[in-house]
DNA sequence: TCCTGCGCTTGCAATCCTGCAAGCGCCCTT
DNA sequence: AAGGGCGCTTGCAGGATTGCAAGCGCAGGA
């Protein structure tokens, strides 16, 4: 087999269950994955995808077999490419960080711009993504979590504490009701239906009811736009919540909903020059904003009520 | 790491140890795989090899690391060649046979071309090379060797003997002395000094003495034509010998120079069609031979004096 | 039943990679 | 000391591959 590279696009095709999705993975057109896995096929005489309708691409036994070898090669390959990048010295060259978007709106930025600075040499990619990319396989080089990372190869450093809190406008939030009465009958702003995985939405299931809920969007950033525009109530970190004068708290900072606040990288970069040195300098400068984080900074005027956070937690 | 045939450049630099060398191996110009590798070396920002005057290249640690890496994938790419491969049931296509240069000159053409008119839509190209090709690398699909597989992965099938004794010409045959006493005085054509693996080679030098070998060549084929023309007495396979009128054997098949046919082929390639294919009809073909592989087939009154091979066997 | 959106397929043009060719440098042999 | 051979390096042209764009077909929803 003397294309090793055609074993990525048989991985993408059977990871994604498609050709679209396969070539947007390995960011080649579509007609082009078109074309070189029909040139694949060709060559090796055999089928490795079922067209089925719709678009899916469904793995045939060679397509599996393919896909299962693709993948240990992926991983040597993922490996190999760690300890090299985990020798680079250079501080030059690309740096691919994830985040969530809240981070990027309001703390990243100018933790990035200092960063870039220092090291004008290097290129941030900062990838906003609702998935969890894999550092394993080098689908970023830097993370941005809110918990500690649990896979025996990452690396990673708590930075702080994220407290979170249920905000609503002035206007809403001038109802005289404490903040637990407010809740119970304001006009809400969550998630999609059922969402998983997101603590925040689980809390709000937990404390409102559905039909409260008069907006929804996966958004956070939005769910801020939508509090500040009288929408209803919205469950945010302090960090985002805590700089808007239009907005008031209707609780202290919500134990339950805490999360911490982790910079983690795969252990073979950890050497890497310049993954340290956005360790150091971006790491440094969210440390700096501690008491934003926490929700430590912001005057006890600005929350309705003077609620106290603990009386809300369970169990 | 997003090029993996890139690494395919990296594995054969370090084993041949040269840049035209490795440009050799994966049939590429040597300006390609000089820019692919300075190419490669740039994203990596390593040094994978230094270049030592006369044209070495001597991997460095990192390139020794992803030498090996490539050595893996190399392994698994070529199991999953084999694999899809196996179960290939058309009788088009390619087919890449090894075989010794003697072999292909006497015996292979015309099972080669009963082969080719039972499938012509099977390419096959026959490789004659002084290295032992490796299957489990597929740098061959079928190999005719002289000596059973010993690698658990391969598989064979022994076709016959090989008879071989010392020819001469006419002329130089016709010393009236019994072969043993010829020997040991006619001019004798051989192989380059020390050569080792060789066992025709290895029985020269202990049975003449180094100044009676007048002409050496590691061709088999040109000792052949050298002992036609009267150069001297020359060891070779009687399936080359015994066809030639005008060549005499000094003795009968020597039993220490005896050889085994064999024809090989990678377990998981057994059932590809072609591959069964060309073992069913090259392997009958060469077993119909069998007489005059093993020497049988050649009248008594062209080895001079009738004598023994048995006598010759030393231990 | 019709329309829209998504995926497939292919022609064409642009871009990139490769081979060819030539020149340079170094080392070895005469 | 000179010449030849081998490996390195690079410019240029050609071919191969890719992206763009457009059309087709199918499925799902209105």
């Amino acid at each position: 087999m003397d294309d090793w590279n055609d074993l990525r696009l048989v991985l993408a095709v059977a990871r994604a269950g498609s050709l679209t999705g396969a070539a947007e993975v390995l960011r080649v057109n579509h007609s082009t994955a078109f074309r070189r896995l029909g040139s694949l096929e060709q060559r090796l005489g055999v089928r490795l995808f079922e067209r089925l309708p719709g678009g899916t691409y469904l793995a045939t036994a060679a397509g599996e077999r393919a896909a299962a070898a693709a993948e240990r090669i992926e991983t040597e390959a993922a490996a190999l490419g760690r300890d090299i990048a985990g020798q680079d010295v250079r501080l030059t060259g690309r740096l691919r960080v994830t985040s969530s978007e809240t981070l990027a709106f309001r703390l990243l930025t100018p933790a990035i711009r200092r960063f870039r600075d220092a090291h004008p040499g290097i290129t941030v990619e900062l990838v906003i993504d609702n998935r969890v990319l894999s550092l394993s396989r080098r689908e970023a080089d830097i993370a941005l979590r809110v918990m500690r990372p649990t896979e025996g190869e990452l690396h990673g450093r708590k930075l702080a504490d994220i407290a979170w809190t249920v905000y609503a406008s002035r206007e809403l939030g001038a109802s005289g009701e404490d903040g637990l009465g407010a809740l119970s009958h304001l006009p809400v702003i969550g998630w999609e239906d059922g969402v998983r995985g997101i603590n925040a939405a689980e809390w709000l299931d937990r404390h409102v009811s559905d039909t409260q809920i008069v907006y929804r969007t996966s958004s956070v950033v939005n769910q801020l736009v939508a509090a500040k525009a009288g929408l209803g109530a919205a469950v945010l970190p302090c960090y985002l919540g805590d700089p808007e004068a239009d907005l008031v708290r209707l609780f202290d900072p919500v134990r339950e909903l805490a999360r911490e606040l982790w910079i983690v990288t795969h252990a073979d970069l950890r050497r890497t020059a310049r993954v340290r040195a956005f360790l150091d300098i971006v790491g440094e400068a969210l440390i700096a904003e501690r008491a934003l984080l926490t929700g430590m900074d912001r005057p006890a005027e600005q929350t309705t009520g003077g609620y106290k956070a603990d009386a809300m937690t369970s169990g």
